[in-house]
DNA sequence: ATGATAATGATATTGCATTATCAATTAGGA
DNA sequence: TCCTAATTGATAATGCAATATCATTATCAT
């Protein structure tokens, strides 16, 4: 039985209050304010630990460490600033990607990554 | 100045003959029949080489080793199998990425992967 | 309040792709 | 052919995210 603790509720709020995917590291930033002393391992397993309650879902993205984000959400993609290294959500891509499938072969999932600038970096 | 060599041509040949993305260790499997005692570190050094040389582009897909392909192609994506582990290319997709991009967002450069099962796969 | 045990923090360890090291080999111009 | 430097193979080392370990602390049902 799980217990209710200041490091867990820290983790999650900060996933929470994020509407971007995080690292286990920004993670780990963001919730000293709200846990102090929290260690990075206790870090990794509480996200591992929700993603296996499936309250979160893993983010991951070519060349980069997992990131993490609040399960349920409608169907997105990415945006990675090159700058700050930030992930951002983006809409559904609405192109039909069953027409880019070579035949015979069968489509599952997709995944959409834009590389860029974000707002503020481009500011 | 850069000399010929027998596993330098069997690494060059094998991607030449793949028409897909391989991974260092696919590389390094397919080019023994060309240069038997082959070592991984071999391939490795070739492939940084001809990256460097433009010669090849890295492939880097989320959660998986570097793949190589020669440069040159026309844009395109991947398809990953998820069965074979194999990666396929697939044709440019033809949506308005910035159509899908925030306001104020950079848009540069995007990946999308197709993940499924290839056609030997779902054979 | 107490006890059983879940959770934590510090840190060592793992896993894995990739790179560095180094002695031995080989390419290729003189 | 000879020489020199590029290349190679074997393997140790690196980098880094993520996990395991373990003594200590905290939760919460009783």
């Amino acid at each position: 039985m799980p217990r209710k603790t200041q490091q867990r509720n820290a983790v999650q709020r900060v996933l929470a209050d994020a509407n971007r995917p995080l690292s286990a590291q920004e993670v780990f930033e963001a919730a000293q304010d709200f846990a102090t002393g929290l260690g990075i391992a206790t870090v990794y397993r509480n996200l591992k630990m929700m993603v296996r309650e499936k309250r979160l879902v893993l983010v991951s993205l070519a060349g980069e460490p997992n990131r993490y984000e609040l399960a349920g959400k409608a169907h997105h993609h990415h945006f990675h600033c090159r700058d700050c290294n930030r992930v951002f959500e983006v809409p559904e891509c609405t192109s039909d990607l069953r027409r880019m499938t070579p035949d015979g072969f069968l489509l599952d999932s997709h995944d959409l990554v834009l590389y860029g600038k974000c707002r503020e970096c481009a500011g």
